[in-house]
This record gives C-alpha cells, structure tokens and sequence, in this order.
DNA sequence: GTCAAGCTTTGGTCTGACCTTTAAATTGAC
DNA sequence: GTCAATTTAAAGGTCAGACCAAAGCTTGAC
C-alpha cells in the first residue's frame, strides 16, 4: 500500500530517551541561569515528581551532567546535586579521553604545544596586567634561586609557563594548554634530570628575553621568542624520548 | 583522645560509586582494546550478572560512557552497547560546553583560530600528501569558479580551509580547529554576505600562496602567509561583529 | 554549655516487573 | 522454491517501591 506515497527527506529519526531530554532541559537550565550556580537543584524525588519521569530515569540524567562537569552530587542531608559550570577539568578529561582514543603520539602532542604556546606568549604580551608581570617575575626569581636543586627547578619553570600562559587571559587557549601539560610531563619522564647547567643558563636567559617582550607589549617579540625557546627544547627532548610513543593514562 | 595521634596527609577520601566503578572498568577495557570497538558489549543484565550490580547502576555507567563518546547504544534486538572510540563530535561538544559556561567571548574564539591556523598550515607545510595537495587545489579551483555566487564561495572558503588543516595530520590540533569553526560561523552569521569583489580576489590570492609554501614544503613562509591571511579577516569582520559578543547555543 | 545518641533528609542501590523497539524466525500464499 | 506478511524473541527503556548509607539537625543527659 505505502508504496507510493510522498517520501519527504528524512534521515533516521531522533528516538529521544527520557532521560535525554530531562538532561537537555537542565542543561541549558543551568546554563542560561534558570538554576543558579552553587544553589543544589531539587532533589531526585522532586525531580521525579514533576517531570512524571521515573528516579532511575532523572538519576540517569543527572550523571550525564555530572560527566559533562555541568554538576556536583554529594550524598546525605544536606547534600543534593548542585550546578557548576564546566571547568578546565572537564575539558581536561575530554582531551584525555580523545587523546588516548585516537592514539595520539608523543611527537603530536610536543607539535600542539609548539604550536600554541607561542601565540599565547603573543597574547600574553598585549594583554598582561601589572600582577601578571609580577607572577612572571617571582616565578623566574624562584627558578634562579633554584638554579642547582632540580625538583625545584622543574616546578619553578612550569610555574613561569603557567604564568605566561594565564597572562594571555585567554581562558580557552588556556584550557588546551593545560589539559595537554599533565600528559607531556608523564610522557617525558616526569621532571627532566637531564638539564645540564649549560642548558639551565639558556633556559634562564631564555625566559628573560621574553619576559621582556611581554612587558614591553611586543606582542611579535615574545611570540618569536617564546617559539624558540620552546624549539630548542623539543630538540633537547626529543633526542631522548621517541616521539613515537603512544599516550598511555593520564596520571 | 585523638588529638596527639599521627595525622598522614589524607585529603577527601574519594567515595566511589558502583556505577562509577563499573564505568572505570569498562572505560579501561574498550581504550585498551579488552572490548573490541564496533562489537557489542554483553547485555546490560548480563553486565548486572556478572558484575554483581544491579541493572540500574549498570544502566548509569553506561549513560556516563556514552557521553564521553565511548559508545552508541540502540534498542530492539540485534541493539545493544556498542564501544567506539571517542572521536571529533565528542571533544566538540565539551569544548561548545566549556565555551558556553565560561562565556567566552567571540573576540577570544577569533584569538584562537588566529593563534592554531598558523601553525597548522606550517604543519601541513611539513606533514603534506600528494592528495593533500590535490584537495588544496580542487577547493581553490572550486573558490575561483564560484567567484559570483555567494553560497559556493562561502563553502569553498571552508573547504580550502579545511584541506590546509587536515594536511597537518595532527588530529589533535585538527579536533581544536573543527570545534571552534561552527561556533565562530553562528556568531559571525553564517555566511559572510559583506564580501566586495576585490575582498573575494584578495582572498584567492593570499590562499594561493599560502598554497604555494605548503607545496613548497616551506613551513615558515606558509605560517607567514597564513598568519596574515587571517589577520586581515580578522580585522574585516571585528568591524562589523563586535567581538565582545557571548557565544549562545550551538548549531 | 557540651557532647553523645538518635532523628531526618537526601542520595545510592536493589528487585522485579512491564513496555517498546527491532531483527530474526516462522508461516503461508503463489 | 521464493518472497512477503506475520509472529516471536531479544534487546534496551521505563517504572514503582523498597531499603541502605551518609551527613546535618535535634534533643536530652550530664
């Protein structure tokens, strides 16, 4: 019989769960501010209640949330599920997950990093306020005064890239660089015992040539700079770590 | 009585939840390869059988793994959980949520694409195929042709674009790119309507070179190229989109 | 006032049932 | 025998109701 009727274009129809489209609606509620931040959503029960879904099926919504980073649930009087917005580890925990999904190499994730610490090092240059430089300049003080004491060295000099990085006050940039740091340093071996103080030295000059640039807002300098610097290293590291190797679990 | 006893360092013991164990453990499985991508995992009473749980905990891992992209499952018989491998669509949408909740501005989506599409094209300077090249120039033959008609410009423009970033073979940057194209095409309207002829040839002329360096395999001269490519549309569209513009829903 | 015991609220989990979807198996007309 | 319609079975989807466990609150003995 249905042979000849009209066939309008129709591509696999969406079968929307229950717990889907609860999930969707408190979703975008905490997004756009109809449930506050911080204020718990009612309970499971309630939920239940006026949605006329089932409490299998709003807890099933509400760990999709949960996953997303888009709330927190503590258990006991008291508790409840409050609303969050997605932080960097969420976003963190995504590019992980891809990361090692898709088997990205060592040599990938050194490549990323050379990619975009430069521009931040850019944008950190023209938009670094007076506490940023303050930062910049306390953690490269740290990493001097550390000079012959190498855990500290190691923490002194992620300290000054963080400080670099956040002085670009770009929030997304900075969320890809800091989900892809954690994975770079359990890639190379965790702290880098093999900086001799030759290296140490350029390392030092190195980050003081573009501290410079980022407070003289030249923006093109510290770029430049920083993409040196950070070439020089992935030469340094890549001669002992093959960039051939495969991501494994993060931390 | 307990104030004297030895206090070791102990912070927020982590309570686990069933069905975040069982969501740990098939989560381990399917990235190393224990379930194999593309068969189905055991029924979800069997998973409750087996794993002592009920069907609703395993019902809650489940919902927690497939937003995390870790698999599709599909009513009705022959259905069933199916484990793949998290891919470009997943770490989309964390980054749309994450944009979403922090309010990144449009100014800074622009900041980033102007600070990784550089460095791809350097990549796919280095990283290129024959094909590669073959997809560069049909989009360009493909641009040149639809010179007066908007809509095949707009999406050859896309497409060219595409072909430099996919030439840098690494899937990591390339996922970046791809999850900030569509929301900075929704902020930036669409399709870009406001293109005078002598923009549209501009265009094709900075694309062929960049073109050229990545034939060239010059990775310098096609970051150059592109870096000021992007400049200048950037400049053409902050003058009609203000970048202080919040990013809303996605698609 | 202090502190411990118990109460109450809220999430965490389980059991067992029933509905819906979809592919496979069966049946029957030709 | 072949093919289409029908039936059946095997999944996931949903629900209802119970009980457990955690954690703040209340109450009462001291």
């Amino acid at each position: 019989m249905p042979t000849t009727q009209s066939r309008p274009t129709l591509g696999r129809i969406q079968v929307l769960k229950a717990s889907g489209v609860l999930a969707e609606h408190l979703r975008e509620g905490i997004l756009s501010g109809t449930y506050v931040v911080g204020a718990a959503l009612p309970t499971e029960r309630h939920l239940a209640e006026t949605s006329g879904l089932s409490r299998a099926s709003v807890r099933e919504a509400l760990r999709m949330l949960e996953v997303e980073g888009l709330l927190a649930t503590r258990p006991g009087r008291g508790g409840g599920s409050v609303p969050q917005l997605p932080g960097h580890d969420a976003l963190q925990r995504a590019i992980a997950l891809f990361i090692r999904g898709r088997h990205i190499r060592f040599g990938a994730l050194l490549e990323v990093r050379g990619a975009i610490e430069p521009p931040l090092a850019r944008l950190a240059a023209i938009h670094r306020s007076e506490a940023d430089l303050a930062e910049l300049d306390a953690a490269q003080a740290g990493m001097e005064a550390a000079f012959s004491e190498l855990p500290a060295w190691t923490e002194g000099n992620i300290r000054w890239h963080s400080a670099v990085v956040l002085a670009s006050h770009n929030d997304l940039l900075i969320g890809f660089w800091k989900a892809i740091g954690p994975l770079r340093y359990a890639a190379s071996g965790l702290d880098e015992p093999h900086n001799s103080p030759a290296v140490r030295s350029a390392v030092i000059g190195a980050h003081r040539r573009v501290a410079d640039a980022i407070r003289a807002r030249d923006g093109a300098a510290a770029e430049r700079r920083m993409a040196h610097h950070i070439s020089a290293y992935r030469q340094h590291i890549e001669a002992q770590t093959s960039p051939d190797t495969e991501l494994a679990t993060l931390e």
